[in-house]
RNA sequence: GGUGAGGUUCCCGAGCGGCCAAAGGGAUCAGACUGUAAAUCUGACGGCUCUGCCUUCGAAGGUUCGAAUCCUUCCCUCACCA
């Protein structure tokens, strides 16, 4: 099965500009693409995970890719599936943030001569002269079909500033230059980026008179069509310093039931026979799949033995095995005790489980929280410097495990 | 710049000068049921040294015994006009 066809099959293509073309040039290995990554955060999650993965698809299959990162973009903020304004971030921010983004990256892609390449639209877009660019692009740009593109009529209601307004124009740009400077003739990015990714073949046809082409990913949404890879605290980040490799893993483990062979088929590189193979799967058999998605993608992320780590720990807590040594874990220091004793609340407070002492309270009252298995029958239980020592296992609700010793 | 409508606890949204930590819904969290799923039901849902105290209703002042509710100024958003 050729590529395009594959990426078809997983589910993985949502809209495209001219799929002939399109499905002959990837197919054959002669696309130069990229995929745009604005800096909004210190990490990357899993939106842009799916991104690397079809990059790294596609580059498997011959082609090449381009890394944009939006050091220049992330000065205006895409408006794109937002229903308000971002906050402007500092220079500082967006510096450290593509840092960040640039050392992730290197994990998934392989960057150098003949293989991918990392480029920074902060290198062109901030030396750009307003005027100059007015009189450069602006003439190809319809106000009114841009005020109909989707991206911006969700926001005629709430209220769509000058700044925002302009986003397209400056992606649109980055296509522009990217087609000039480095041969990229596609485009690759999110659903929600449809309407921007099109005013930057418009404006490679209108400046140059060339056929560029744009593919967009489906988004991942779960079956009540809300994004996936977010959490309560947040998204999943592929920092395992703000999603560890074991909550990574649980998450995954968790999915619902109707969206576990489209997470598998869209988001792991299993071949499509084994997936068809899943398909039939039903009930309690699915947390087999479940399990394995899990596995995969942990894998993918934070490499087999942080994987392994994640799953055995799983399994201590949930099929009754014994391995607590990859639970998340809080160091308590002796001055965190007051005459060598803490109280569960402060514990709870310490690990991170509960925001304040009176939610800590209300876990306890409600009858989540056990330690060693054991419940918690009031708030005036107290923790021992002894049993800290040996180190407390500590569950919130069914799922929520952490392990608390003391140093 | 003008006119009108607004800014309420994570989000939407109700709120009579005292009975307002503030209705209702959503999200979330916990419990029951389960398969570490979904649905459903129950409870919780600002903080704390917790039958009480403290901090919140865009910001700052003021009126009042008492203000989310009234007044003044300021900031911001939306609509229409320019």
């Amino acid at each position: 099965m050729k590529i395009y066809d594959e990426l078809v099959a997983r589910g993985l293509i949502a809209q495209v500009t001219d799929e002939a073309e399109i499905k002959e040039l990837v197919n054959e290995g002669k696309a130069t693409f990229y995929i745009g990554f604005d800096p909004t955060a210190d990490s990357l999650h899993v939106g842009h995970f799916m991104a690397l993965c079809l990059m790294k698809r596609l580059q498997m299959a011959g082609n090449k890719p381009v890394v944009l990162v939006g050091g220049g973009t992330g000065y205006i903020g895409d408006p794109s599936g937002r229903s308000d304004m971002r906050s402007m971030m500092t220079p500082e921010i967006i510096q450290h943030n593509c840092d960040c983004f640039k050392a992730q990256m290197e994990k998934f892609i392989e960057f150098g001569e003949d293989k991918a390449i990392m480029v920074n639209n902060a290198d062109w877009l901030l030396k750009l002269n307003y005027v100059d660019v007015l009189r450069e692009v602006g003439p190809h740009f319809s106000v009114n079909n841009m005020l109909r593109a989707e991206c911006y009529k969700q926001r005629m209601e709430k209220g769509l500033s000058f700044l925002e307004f302009n986003y397209m124009i400056m992606q649109s740009y980055d296509f522009y230059h990217l087609f000039q400077n480095y041969g990229c003739n596609m485009q690759f990015g999110g659903d929600d980026q449809w309407s921007n990714m099109l005013g930057g073949t418009e404006l490679i046809r209108r400046k140059l008179g060339k056929d560029a082409y744009a593919m967009t990913i489906t988004l991942l949404m779960n079956s009540e069509g809300k994004k996936m890879g977010k959490t309560a605290n947040g998204a999943v980040w592929l920092d395992p310093n703000k999603t560890s490799p074991f909550e990574f893993f649980q998450y995954w483990r968790n999915v619902g039931d109707a969206d576990v062979l489209k997470c598998i088929r869209m988001l792991t590189f299993l071949p499509l026979e084994e997936i068809e193979k899943m398909d039939s799967w039903e009930g309690a058999k699915l947390n087999e799949a479940k399990e394995i998605l899990a596995m995969e993608l942990t894998s993918l992320v934070h490499g087999v033995e942080e994987a392994k780590k994640a799953q055995q720990a799983s399994h201590a807590l949930f099929a009754g095995g014994t391995d607590d040594e990859n639970m998340p874990t809080t160091e308590l220091k002796e001055e965190t005790l007051t005459d060598g004793v803490i109280s569960v609340l402060d514990l709870l407070l310490a690990c991170g489980l509960a925001a304040s002492k009176n939610e800590g309270r209300r876990l306890v009252t409600q009858g989540g929280v056990f330690l060693d298995d054991k419940k918690v029958e009031g708030i005036e239980r107290m923790v021992s410097k002894e049993e800290l020592k040996a180190g407390v296992k500590i569950k919130k609700g069914k799922k929520k495990f952490h392990k608390a010793i003391l140093k």
